[in-house]
DNA sequence: CTGTATCCCCCCGGATACTG
DNA sequence: CAGTATCCGGGGGGATACAG
């Protein structure tokens, strides 16, 4: 912020000159989910031009909010870290997040969509304990958008590591899943749940995999958070 | 916010498309401390010039948060009240300030002195109970200040009301308080305590009600939440 | 008392290309 | 991969005066 700041010495005041600028509180939020590297931010903020993410990121920094540094083992790569500062920023976090899911409509919040974003948070909060200690592949189509965003595969490996593709890593599939985007966000907000054979999804595979998807699908840090506004 | 917004679904990217734009938490805060009328809130945010005061409650409105109403007894004076989702935003204010009490260090808060901003907020948080039951006036000197703003008076009426006047009340002064505006903020913020006859601060006038400073003397929210930085 | 109207500057931040 | 450099336009918001 280089604005003048608010001038007042509230706490409440203090802390929104830090994060109440643009996109810094969603910045912070990807922070917090754990991401740390340059590139993998820009995917959690794509909207947000690399100019200006450069920039907050060098404010947090000053801030105290985090800490950039090389990699132990490989020169030239940076990551950054919340501080202690920073990490206590989890309640602010997971305070607004509440109240976003509390108060704002579903019908603002599902105009928003983004397959990127959505399988990037899935791939991020999927829980493989209730999968087989096996590779397990599970691809997702959504037919409405256009080719290049139609199809998503989440490879989960025997050890739990999670990794999203955008094209075809040629594995076998265990489970298709074909939906729109719309559904889909709206499970992963906890606003629906799964179910199988709707009008809205198909699951075709594995059986016990398609069973417990509403399991290993995790979900939304705040699909826990009642909505109570329509 | 007109400016387009995060085009993410995420509660916290939603909530914060309403809540994270210049001058709207600061002025939260003020409308969870239950200020409720124009002027009122110019006081709370002094800085803020009036036009952007106006937009952002018709933002807030907007948003759900705020409902503004008309006074029921007197025409033309209007009211705004937090709505029961305004209301849930405490939970953020009172996160944030506590992370603004906590890591933001002092010095820096305390570059942010206002006499004016100080004893609006004391008088909002007096508490009458140590007091006599009877009318009590306490003067506060700042000398270093310019005249206009070094002294102040609280005047605590019988039922437990208080008033701040700018201006010689001309009533008995049951206690002189005189300090600088520095210490006397500290105090209030929680990061000293009141010390009777240090360098700081002189109290004269009645002695019970001298010792009692500390109590009645209400201090920010935030003051209980130990800071972490120096 | 409760705002509006108006003016205008500055700078925020979006877009894009490019570099080590 | 991890950012910078550069450009540019729009509008956010500060200041002030005034009106109902």
């Amino acid at each position: 912020m280089s604005q003048p700041g608010y001038k007042q010495f509230c706490p409440v005041a203090m802390a929104a000159e830090v994060l109440c600028t643009r996109w810094t509180m969603v910045l912070i939020r990807e922070l917090v989910a754990g991401t740390n590297r340059f590139n993998e931010l820009r995917r959690g903020v794509p909207k947000m031009s690399p100019t200006l993410l450069s920039q907050r990121l060098k404010e947090l920094e000053t801030a105290g909010i985090l800490e950039k540094k090389e990699h132990s083992s490989e020169k030239g790569i940076f990551e950054y870290h919340l501080t202690k500062a920073g990490k206590d920023l989890y309640p602010v976090v997971e305070a607004m997040g509440n109240w976003g899911q509390k108060w704002v409509e579903s019908q603002i919040s599902l105009k928003n969509l983004d397959p990127s974003l959505l399988m990037w948070d899935m791939r991020r909060n999927l829980d493989p304990s209730p999968l087989p200690t096996k590779q397990t592949v599970i691809q997702f189509l959504y037919p409405e958008l256009s080719r290049s965003k139609q199809r998503w595969w989440l490879v989960i490996e025997p050890k739990g590591d999670v990794d999203l593709c955008w094209a075809d890593p040629g594995f076998d599939i265990d489970l298709y899943v074909t939906t729109d985007l719309r559904t889909m966000t709206a499970i992963w907000m906890g606003l629906t749940t799964v179910k199988r054979e709707s009008e809205q999804m198909k699951l075709i595979g594995a059986k016990e995999i398609a069973s417990s998807m509403q399991i290993w699908l995790g979900l939304s840090p705040f699909a826990a958070q009642k909505k109570l506004v329509p």
